[in-house]
DNA sequence: TTTTATTTGCAACATTGTTGCAAATTTATG
DNA sequence: CATAAATTTGCAACAATGTTGCAAATAAAA
């Protein structure tokens, strides 16, 4: 983990590697996906923020950092998205998240199993895969 | 597929099997269901039907028949929400749809793999798996 | 420190989904 | 087939989520 010195100092560089401005919205939603132990969504940021932020802002910060492959998105049967920090091998226009998501029924947490391969398909003829997204829903460890 | 006077009566009867009353609404949704190709979402009813139903009275009809086993809903990773037929095995409390999806970068469609089973997933110790889900994208057969 | 570029917050709006309730339709009953 | 009971529908009103333009604030460059 680091203590809080040295967080701030890796966001930091990890923005402006990015070419990015540090500012403290990004300084803050950074610090937060980094203390997470799972996935987020919207409206944790105004939860885990005290609505410090405008919503737009936070709106147009997770689409900056989406596209500058610093974070990445996470399929859901329902409306709500939910994102998590890329692995250090992304970048802007090359997604290396080659694992599987899983969701507990429990505690509702989603997380990334970064150990965990996504398996190769078998698709019928004609088909030609570009990405396979795994989210797998059970009961975590945690919670077990 | 059949006469517009037979679709008629599989659709009849599939609700009545379900202990839905037979409506003009939900036979008209489950005609669309059976004459797409692919997954649809909540939009494409408004469209399809050019606005004969009310938008409350979507939502309800898509909840119920997601209720009773006649549908199921795909994970995207947007907000919007993708539904398909269950094949006939499911029911109220037990759906068997063990068959993969897939997205088409080209033109759109999502579509159910019947054919393609989900593979297993070997979780971390201490992970219960329950369901799993697999989108892939790519290009469909169509399109190629 | 000043200039320039970028980011933020606000207001206003668009889209999507939900709830209560009265009217309309469907199903059950005599 | 007519009527009663149950269910479904549409409307209005609201809540939540996401978007855009623009002026003020902040960060980076000079």
């Amino acid at each position: 983990m680091g203590t809080k010195q040295q967080i701030t100092e890796r966001i930091g560089s990890l923005l402006r590697e990015s070419k990015l401005s540090v500012t403290e919205t990004r300084t803050k939603i950074l610090e937060l996906f980094m203390k997470s132990s799972g996935a987020l969504e919207h409206a944790d940021f105004e939860k885990l923020t005290g609505k410090t932020f405008d919503r737009v802002t936070i709106y147009r910060t997770l689409q900056t950092f989406l596209d500058k492959g610093i974070i990445h998105k996470i399929p859901t049967t329902d409306t709500s998205v939910r994102y998590a920090l890329c692995k250090s091998e992304c970048s802007e226009h090359d997604h290396h998240d080659h694992h599987i998501h899983f969701k507990c029924e429990e505690c509702g947490n989603t997380i990334c199993l970064d150990e965990t391969d996504v398996p190769q398909i078998h698709l019928p003829k004609g088909y030609a895969a570009h990405t396979v997204e795994v989210v797998v829903s059970g009961v975590c460890k945690s919670c077990k």
